[in-house]
Parts: structure tokens; C-alpha cells; sequence
DNA sequence: TGCTAATTTCATTTTTTTTTGAAAACTTTG
DNA sequence: CAAAGTTTTCAAAAAAAAATGAAATTAGCA
């Protein structure tokens, strides 16, 4: 007899797969965390990834053993990302969640989304420091110039490598 | 005369530019917390990376404000990550310290240090995947194969690009 | 349209992370 | 080698982030 699972579904075969969808929760709560996402975002999106069916979000708030209210968030976060999608399931009127599994696509959103941002800010913080500069000494002046040109450097190198890092991924 | 600033330094020079460290350290803040890294720690490398002249501990901590403990252990992150070094001053005591500003390196050595650990865990996990392949349904199976690709594919490309991105910065 | 199921929102609670500060541990030097 | 200065450590406090759960809202259906 296969081994039972603390938290039931309702087909045997892929019950026997639970220690498979494990292995996915944890590898992508690691994942999502080194990118500054919540763990019930990662855990969602690595039980989506190897459902074999889209799922509702009841089912992923008893499987996970989670709040309705981190399902809620966390599959809101992960729309937003387009990690997920929503697909129509004839006869039953919740949504049903699916994992959007085009790395390369996922990651450029992602950079476009949470991380461009950022960029924009830190190039206006750039100028407000040069206009802060106080002309009082010639030597230090330059000094600060020079830094402030290494951040100008900064910010335009990461400004074009980040959104073309998504292109280099040759899955 | 100059405007006054809260914390005061010695020097008036430096005094005036106080606006140009505030920026600083704002940019930095929030640089480093993209990057996971506590607020101190942004803190105390916007300042020494606009410091004319290395500083010792007691010179962050009071122009910034913060605890001999947050900086002591902020200065241990940031050692660790070869973004500051200590350099030394005839006739005193304290260690002083100089940031490092060339960002490629430090980009380099922070994907080593924080990042590349996590793809090696990240491999094992994978091989986990594959080992509790149960081998009950062909079909199921073959959609868990193909999910379990893609995340090889995804650790080997950022195993390979991570490393070589910094190289990749025109800075 | 009214009823019910499904979902979202958000104030509160819980958990995690960061900071503090004081004691312990070093280190230099007189 | 002792005394003073410097730095580290770490338990406790504070702050920040995430999860909960119940009320409010929205949407589907009879």
C-alpha cells in the first residue's frame, strides 16, 4: 500500500507524487525568497508547477495548509508576475489556478516589473547629487565627481544588461 | 555660514556636503535591500563610499546614528563581501575603513558569495525530483520529466550566466 | 433579482529580521 | 603585565514582514 499523505487529495496517483511536489514547494520557497517574495508566494507557485491540473484556490489553501487570505496575496502577487494564469474549467465557477512555467518570460517580467523601477529612482538620486554638489573645494569636488560617475556607470550598465539578461537565457 | 548639521563632524568642507551623504547613503539603502541586505549595512557603505578619508567605527556609528553592535556586525557583512577594507592610520588604534568601490568586483564576488551557493542546493533538490519519479502512470510521468527539464536547464543557465554576467558590466 | 459561493481586503496576530546595548574578549602600549 | 581603548558577541527589545481570519465585496446562477 502507498504511503498516506498527512494532507488528503482525492486521486491515488497523484497522491503517490506528493513527495515529488515537496521537492517543488521547497525548490521554489528558496527560489522566490532569493528574490524577496513571501514564502506562500513560492509555495503556490512550486504546488501549481507540478499539478498535472489547474487548481482552485480552495485546494491550494488545504493542500498547502495556508490562510485564504495568502492564497488570496500570494496568487494576486503572482498573476501580477504572470507566473500564473487562470484557465476556465466547464461547470465550475471558481477559477482554477495554472503555472506559467516560460522561464525565460517569467524572468523578464519580473525584471521589468520589481527591479526597473529602481533603476529609474536611482538615476534621479543621481542627479540630485550632483546638484548638491558644493563647488566650496576644487580637490574634493572632483573626488566626488569621480564617485558619482562610477554610480552613473552603475545604474546605465544595469539599466541595459538587466532587461537583455532574460534574452541570454538559452533554455 | 554654512547650515549646521545635526550630527556634527570636524571639518567644515566636509560638514557642507552633508546633503551628497545623505543622498548616499538613501541610494545605497535602498541599492542593498534589493539585494536582501539590512538597512545598516546600506548605511555604512553610503557613507564611507563618499568619505574623502577612511573612517573608524565610532565615526559611523556616530554620524549615522546607529549601535557599536549594528555597525560592528554591518562592517563584518560588508568585509565579508570584500566591499569595504581596512586600511591604516599612522599613530591610531582603530581600524579605519575605505569602501570599495569597484562594482564589478563587488558584483562578482557577491553572486559567488550569496548567490551560487543556492544553485548547487538547488541541483541536489532536482536530483531528488528525479529519484522519487514513482514510475506508476507513463503519461504522468512524462509531464513530471519535462517540468523537471526545465528547472535543469533553468539552474544550468544561471549557474553559467550569474557567473559571467559581471564580466559582461562595461563599467 | 435575490441567494450563495468565491474572492478580496484589511485590522490583528504571529513570525522573522534587525537593532540595541552591555558584557566579554581582544589588543595595544605605557 | 595591567590599564585603557577597541571590537565582537549575543540575549533581549524593537521593528518589519508575513500570515491569519472574519467581514466586505464581487460574481455566478436559479
Amino acid at each position: 500500500m502507498p504511503h498516506t499523505s498527512p494532507i488528503s487529495g482525492n486521486q491515488s496517483v497523484r497522491e503517490s507524487n506528493r513527495d515529488l511536489e515537496i521537492e517543488s514547494i521547497d525548490f521554489f520557497v528558496r527560489m522566490m525568497s532569493m528574490l524577496g517574495m513571501p514564502r506562500s508566494v513560492g509555495e503556490i507557485y512550486g504546488l501549481l508547477y507540478f499539478s498535472t491540473t489547474p487548481l482552485p484556490m480552495d485546494q491550494i489553501v488545504s493542500r498547502l495548509g495556508i490562510s485564504l487570505g495568502s492564497a488570496s496575496q500570494g496568487l494576486k502577487t503572482l498573476r501580477s508576475l504572470k507566473a500564473v494564469r487562470t484557465s476556465y474549467v466547464p461547470g465550475d465557477r471558481r477559477d482554477h489556478y495554472l503555472a506559467e512555467t516560460e522561464f525565460r518570460r517569467l524572468f523578464a517580467n519580473f525584471i521589468k516589473e520589481e527591479i526597473m523601477p529602481h533603476m529609474e529612482s536611482a538615476k534621479e538620486r543621481i542627479e540630485r547629487m550632483e546638484d548638491s554638489l558644493s563647488g566650496t573645494d576644487e580637490q574634493t569636488d572632483e573626488f566626488y565627481q569621480i564617485r558619482i560617475e562610477k554610480l552613473k556607470k552603475l545604474t546605465r550598465a544595469g539599466g541595459r544588461l538587466l532587461p537583455a539578461l532574460a534574452g541570454l537565457l538559452k533554455f
